[in-house]
DNA sequence: CGCTTGTGGATAATCATTATCAATAGGGAG
DNA sequence: CTCCCTATTGATAATGATTATCCACAAGCG
């Protein structure tokens, strides 16, 4: 049963709890899978678990190069992608062709506004029971995925400012 | 509150109730937005509509030319973006980097396979309150979407042959 | 029937992502 | 500590899904 609830809450409040969640340094969960540790992992990792937006490829790469500023388009794609299949990372989809990341990898809800595309995680209570979801469709389910759509305050405010100036 | 379960059979077992649930025809929903009927409209409709796989755009223009054989592939992007705009249909992500699209605009849970990527509807109830969703986050909430990933049947027989096979 | 305007189709352009491949560097063996 | 093997990096090119352009056409109105 996957309660997506309060989960950054919870972690923050017991800090040192990140192994209970699976949550090893970068570093330690590359070298259990056989992955070498370079200087642009750590750095692309790092990107991500210094914000909580959820930015593209693209802007990983602008704020990567501040501190590695020779790495290359191709290795952040290369790092990200690797770094979401091991479970380090995960994949955002916020429809817009994009693909993004959160540094934070246990399930949780997110929304996504579909005017501007911005991605927060949200803090709500969902019960998704994945044995029901598994016996009911034959598949062996390993991770779920919610997402939110509507409107952030600030595209609220930006459309009712264009009507009132017709 | 969404609550996403058992939808299809419950339509399917009340025929008629499509107006219900906003499912109205393609020819009445494009003529209340002040979109035009057209034959290639309502040919790319139904293919989504016969079907409950969730085909790509690709797909469903492959089959549309046994009905509209002329039709383009920019008239199958464009048809299925604004219908699904006007809330006719759904798009879907399964995480390949294509653009599918599910007949059933109502909202429900999806199974993706990891794999194969083939996406199937998954009958399975989760309670969704999108109020508690809105009041959390200061967005208005529109719609939600809930993805399982796993592997299907075929992909699980496939891999444990792979494995006998070594 | 004729007009207006949204729409379709052919083509080209865009752009995110992936492939290629030689040079480089991580990290274990000795 | 050094060497060596091999995964990784980065420059470049290629791929391929999606979007833009633009003219001809036809839907829908009177």
């Amino acid at each position: 049963m996957y309660t997506v609830f309060a989960w950054e809450a919870y972690a923050s409040g017991f800090p040192g709890c990140e192994r209970m969640f699976g949550l090893f340094s970068a570093a330690e969960a590359l070298k259990a899978r056989g992955m070498r540790v370079t200087p642009q992992r750590i750095a692309v990792y790092n990107v991500l678990k210094a914000t909580d937006d959820h930015p593209s490829v693209e802007t990983v790469y602008e704020r990567v190069r501040s501190d590695c500023p020779s790495i290359s388009l191709n290795t952040v794609y290369t790092t990200l992608c690797k770094m979401a299949e091991i479970g380090l990372i995960r994949p955002i989809d916020a429809g817009d062709g994009l693909c993004r990341y959160d540094g934070n990898p246990h399930p949780h809800a997110h929304v996504v506004c579909t005017s501007c595309r911005r991605v927060e995680d949200l803090d709500v209570r969902i019960d998704l029971d994945e044995k029901e979801a598994a016996s009911r469709s034959d598949y062996t389910i390993d991770d779920v995925a919610v997402y939110f759509y509507g409107k952030c305050a600030d595209c609220r405010k930006l459309s009712n400012r264009s009507i009132r100036s017709i």
